[in-house]
RNA sequence: GGGCGGGUAGCUCAGUACGGAUAGAGCAUCACCCUCCUAAGGUGGGGGUCGUGGGUUCAAAUCCCACCCCGCCCGCCA
């Protein structure tokens, strides 16, 4: 409203002094302090060169043109700044507006409804049933689910899948153990059971066959090959003796049992052609085993209140053909060819063909790599399968997102191109790939072959324990049932900030001190905010019905004001150009301002009482708005802490 | 070799899509502030060649070109 009216009174003041030139866009902009007016523009310097003259005189002269009397939100306009015009609101009539428009959508406020709401699936998490979520993975789910509340409160409809990739090799590899094991039942959480299962077996049966690829490199390869064997042999020596330190017990008995085999490799490519053919006893032992790991992230999950629509099972998209019946979609097209018994698709091929490349960002001279659709065994491979999966997804929704790790970034685009060539232009312009960089341990990089990697929920354990110190410390009134709810909104939510506050591509290193921070710039420093604010009213005890705005002449208290009124810009920003972290500065940002103004000025005993009023409606404009943007990011913002 | 992402204070990061007014926070460090609404807080101090070098512009951390460093990808893995 403000905008439009300075929008209107520039355009005004343009045509009556100036009216040779042609502007199409009066480019508003904030300026970086209030002193500056609330908004300002800075086309007199543009002009001023044309026209030869300073720009601070085209800006007076311009100021002097405008119809004050037409001002209804708009206080005064200033030339200032060697030639910038600012416009600075009518704080009073602003104020009220502000405060009463919070005060009245509430929980609604600031969540700007699109004018196009679509359906979108949002695909994220999806890591593989073999073991536990590690941190590394823990930045996928955060990220997926606040922007699946942000696409949500932005009016869309919004379902949340997880894609179970049951199909890969690794899954026939842990099946493998777990039946070696005689199928036992867990004694711990499932998905650390499953996990360390895999770990072990997959050592085994890499040691077992980098032993057999040594013997006959010996007799036929050259040296170098030999020598290439023997590091990455010893590299596996090393991971299977932590594994044995760690884990004796498993660790003997899988490798007696899996020692009974000639060759445990030839065995798991069987189990793992028998599940794509949908052989049931394949599909018992992976699904059973899958089921179980999934089964630990669920219960993770629900710590941190991540929940989904739908779980997609990709080895369903192998069974029901829709996956063949793309290949052969894709192979009646001219982008597809047999190389060695494989097949091939030429991404370069379609790209060129379709004049794709501009549009796709790539440059010109860039030649995007052909993919293998299938192996020469005919099994398919995970891109392929992601094709169908993806054609899925658009028949239940206009839009898809997928949170997954940057390195799959050219899988991801040659998905899209695949899209491209078989017809599906519309799916494809409405598929994106939300990548995010990863997160690394110091010194090393997770892996979860290795069984080096530390659990989301060992760091929720940590975070939440953590809390639980300093609520113990801070508020030893509280009791013990209060004490240990505190700690767990806390810790979980100091969790889920530290990995949505940070721009997904840059990359992390893990340090338990990036997510055990309790002050500025973390969620509970943002969560105690609110529960400050949340204090005042319950002391105020009673409605802000004689409020008097124009009372609130304070800097602090106007900053807090336009922060407030500056919410649905950053909540439109953050769902447009899909980046949840902007409503973690957003908040952060927020709370500080309204921390000086807490620690400046009186509330609840501010005189007149016309003050304290304004100052109380203030004070619940703040915390309506805490409240809507860590609800964005999932944290929960309470009333004590 | 090619592609993509990153490089801003001692450290961790905003700001870059859309160029604008003195480049912002936090941590750490030093000095202060609870007879007062929650001190998980606030105030103040010191700390910057915005990777390097060119270019465009009235104006560049932001746009263009070249180069350097780090990470990822270029697989009949996912």
């Amino acid at each position: 409203m403000f905008r439009e009216e300075c929008e209107t009174a520039l355009a005004y003041a343009l045509k009556k002094t100036l009216p040779e030139i042609k502007v199409e866009t009066l480019s508003l902009s904030k300026p970086p302090n209030i002193d500056f007016g609330q908004l300002a523009s800075s086309l007199c310097f543009e002009f001023a060169r044309k026209l030869n003259q300073k720009p601070i005189a085209l800006a007076e002269h311009l100021v002097r043109a405008m119809r004050k009397s037409s001002f209804s939100l708009i206080e005064k306009v200033v030339a200032a700044g060697g030639g910038y015009v600012n416009f600075h609101a009518d704080f009073p009539k602003f104020s009220a507006l502000v405060l009463s428009s919070v005060r009245q959508l509430n929980f609604e406020y600031g969540f700007v409804k699109t004018d196009c709401p679509v359906e979108v699936i949002v695909e994220h998490t999806s890591v593989n049933p073999l073991h536990p979520i590690h941190i590394g993975q823990a930045r996928n789910p955060m990220l997926g689910d606040a922007l699946a509340r942000i696409l949500e409160h932005r009016g869309h409809a919004v379902s949340r899948h997880y894609y179970i990739d049951d199909v890969g090799r690794q899954s026939s590899v842990v099946a493998y153990g777990y039946a070696k094991l005689g199928e036992p039942q867990p004694d711990e959480k499932a998905d650390c059971f499953v996990g360390k299962i895999y770990t072990i077996t997959s050592c085994i049966v890499e040691l077992n066959r980098l032993k057999r690829a040594l013997e006959l490199a010996k007799t036929v390869s050259p040296s170098d090959d030999v020598a290439k064997i023997n590091k990455d042999l010893a590299e596996w020596m090393s991971v299977a003796a932590e594994l044995e330190e760690k884990f004796p017990a498993l660790f003997a008995k899988l490798l007696a049992k899996i020692g009974e085999d000639e060759n445990p490799e030839e065995e798991i490519n069987r189990l793992n052609r028998a599940y794509e053919d949908g052989e049931p006893e394949a599909k018992r032992l992976i699904r059973k085993v899958s089921e179980m790991c999934i089964q630990g992230f669920r219960e993770t999950q629900e710590r941190v209140e991540v929940r989904y629509d739908s779980w997609d099972w990709e080895s369903d998209f192998v069974w029901s053909s829709q996956v063949s019946k793309v290949l052969q979609k894709l192979q009646t097209s001219p982008f597809v060819y047999t190389e060695g018994g494989v097949l091939e698709f030429d991404a370069e091929k379609v790209a060129c063909t379709l004049n794709l490349k501009a549009k796709l960002g790539l440059r010109e001279d860039y030649e995007v790599p052909p993919l293998t659709l299938v192996r020469a065994d005919g099994t398919t491979l995970y891109t392929t399968r992601d094709v169908a999966y993806t054609l899925w997804k658009f028949n239940r929704a206009d839009r898809v997102v997928n949170v997954i790790g940057m390195e799959q970034s050219l899988a991801q685009l040659q998905l899209k191109i695949a899209l491209y060539a078989l017809g599906y232009s519309r799916y494809a312009d409405n598929f994106a790939h939300f990548a995010y960089n990863l997160i690394t341990l110091p010194g090393y990089k997770m892996s979860s072959r290795r069984g080096r990697y530390i659990t989301f929920d060992a760091v929720l354990d940590e975070a939440v324990e953590r809390a639980y110190e300093e609520v113990s410390k801070r508020s030893p009134q509280l009791t013990e049932t209060e004490k240990r709810e505190i700690a767990n909104f806390v810790g979980v939510g100091a969790v889920r900030y530290a990995l949505v506050d940070v721009d997904p591509s840059k990359p992390v290193i893990f340090t338990w001190d990036r997510v055990l921070n309790f002050e500025t710039n973390s969620a509970p420093y943002v969560q105690y905010t609110h529960a400050r604010a949340c204090s005042i009213l319950r002391k105020a005890d009673r409605k802000p019905e004689n409020a008097d705005f124009a009372l609130l002449k304070e800097k602090l208290e106007r900053e807090l004001v336009l922060a407030v009124a500056s919410f649905p810009d950053a909540f439109i920003e953050a769902t447009e150009y899909l980046k949840p972290n902007l409503i973690a500065d957003f908040a952060n940002a927020l709370a500080d301002k309204f921390n000086t103004f807490y620690n400046a000025l009186p509330v609840i005993k501010a005189e007149p009482q016309e003050l304290s009023d304004a100052r109380i409606a203030l004070t619940d404009a703040v915390r309506i708005v805490l409240h809507n943007a860590l609800n964005l990011i999932g944290v929960v913002a309470p009333e004590k802490m």
